[in-house]
DNA sequence: AATGAATGAGGGTTCATTCAT
DNA sequence: TATGAATGAACCCTCATTCAT
């Protein structure tokens, strides 16, 4: 039966719409709890347009995480300009972090993401695409090695904050990037 | 004669039997799957002993995520000692550390509480006893701000590892914290 | 949730029932085409039972298929003695068919199980039961051979009989089952 | 230039290449659970396509069943000839036997349309059509009565031998066959 | 004329929870 | 005290059917 009006059709618009209901959905309930009629209801769509555009449920979802990997790319892309420039930049990471955290949600679901990519291979890659995408926006500036343990000490750092609904220590979290700017060897370019 | 196999029927070791096999589960199939049914099955108990010792199965779980915590208490103060004594705070962490990842289980579940605990303020209070425990292992040597630091770190790098299922980069992990060390202030008692 | 009254518990008067259910949906829609609901509801049980009881759909309907072939088998054995006593086993034959054909539903679950296991060859144990019984019940008399083809005819003249919902042409049918015994080989015991 | 790969589009064939679609269905899931989708599958043919030239799916399902029957009475007239000349029709019939079951797929359509008529009022005229082709084919050797038995007797050993997977007892049907149009009244022109 | 997008009813199954025993 | 029987809501997914294009 496909009675009731129909919505006008726009595969694009509402593959985002779905996608982007996951998100919310995701940071709400968690991976685990994420359901079909949940994010139908989030999207406004109808609970068949869930299954209609992504077969099953961890299509669905798989395709939730990949479009909030793909918005924090962008939204690094958009931001790279300012790390070039920067002079200090283990304050401009501290904003960048007290920034992500505003939004709690986008938080959030990226650790979803991380605990369900430790536990699901499928998961990895995009996993790995979020982290690569902070470990090179800060290599240019420290090397590799560097870069990773400043993305490593920036993810605890707001995992913390999440866990304990505790504002950063933004001092302190500036004082540490930087010793470890400064510790950290340069042998790459 | 065979009084049969008369079972204990111990309440107390009942609901640590339950406890455990909720850690299992959890690890596994995360907290969002986690059903009375698997536990019973873990535990080899009944499914009915389950809702008889805990009323829900929030409550199961949350009887999972605290004996896990409990656990890593006992082995944090099992090792205090060597911290105590060390010489090398930075390459005690990253053993500490390697350690800990030997058990994905064991750190699987971590996450999954502190991920669990951003979004459930009920969990919070079991998150912040985890953070507290590392945090105040360390803070007779370098301060409670650099001791936050440090464990910040730790935690973001065995989420890496774990995410990319990388084995950790000891010597990279070692140099940060020994510079968080070195750079930390010392204003606290 | 469990509200709502329950009934007393009978373990083995449920299954039966639901084994009884199965058999006159069957009959009235098709395997094929037979759900747990509707079983649920000829049966006047919750739609759970159904599970409860018979872990898949595939389950319940074996049940169901095989409670149809234990109900013919009994009713053989009832038969038998006459069987063994009648001078005139042709119209014995015939009434046979005469009063299975008087419970179309009964005839029809025969039919249903027999396209079934042609297709499933997990059904064909069962449908072979169902053979054999009647097979069994002649053989005595004409031996094996053709103590078949009369089965065969029997069941023949039976689809025949569903399929164009005409009464058997019983004289032409006891005239034609007389032929097979007299011709028949008597080869065997 | 390449006018493009366009496809013929011709009604007539696309009808029958659904219903030719319809009976491979059938004969690999059942009536019962063949879908729109299967059958457009399998004839290559989109979705839309199956609903376009056949308003319902009953419609559809009918359409291979009218397909089945109508191959199967064709089939029956190129042999009419040799039946016409025989002078073994029992042998002759055996090997029609034999040469139907060795297209299981053809078989057992016969079968699941025998058993959708007995349920299915609207799908008798069908069923009759089939079992009258055979009948008629007999009729002028054995005369109708005679004739039905065969086709009885005929259908049933195939069944069985669909059901038990077996290969039919020739010698025994042929004897059987022979021992039925012997025995068999001329009563009728 | 033809198609695939769209929908929601319905199907199989799981499960938290209740409660008789 | 302890258990497993019992229930129905809710889940994921399939699909007949409709309709815009």
């Amino acid at each position: 039966m496909a009675t009731s009006e129909r919505r006008p059709r726009d595969p694009q618009a509402r593959r985002a719409a779905l996608a982007a209901a996951v998100i919310e959905v995701i940071a709400e309930v968690g991976i685990g709890r994420t359901t079909h009629r949940a994010v139908a209801a989030r999207a406004g769509l109808p609970l068949g347009a869930t299954t209609y555009y992504f077969p099953t449920l961890d299509d669905l979802i798989a395709a939730g995480l990949r479009q909030a990997t793909e918005d924090l790319r962008a939204d690094l892309e958009r931001r790279a300009a300012a790390f070039r420039d920067t002079h200090d930049l283990a304050a401009a990471l501290t904003d960048l972090a007290l920034g992500y955290l505003d939004d709690r949600g986008q938080t959030q679901i990226e650790y979803e993401l991380f605990v369900a990519a430790a536990r699901d291979p499928a998961l990895r890659p995009l996993a790995e695409f979020w982290l690569t995408g902070m470990t090179e926006l800060l290599e240019p500036h420290v090397g590799r090695r560097t870069a990773r343990m400043l993305v490593a000490l920036l993810d605890g750092a707001m995992l913390h904050a999440l866990v304990t609904a505790t504002a950063l220590d933004a001092t302190a979290l500036t004082s540490a990037l930087r010793a470890l700017i400064l510790a950290g060897p340069r042998e790459e370019a």
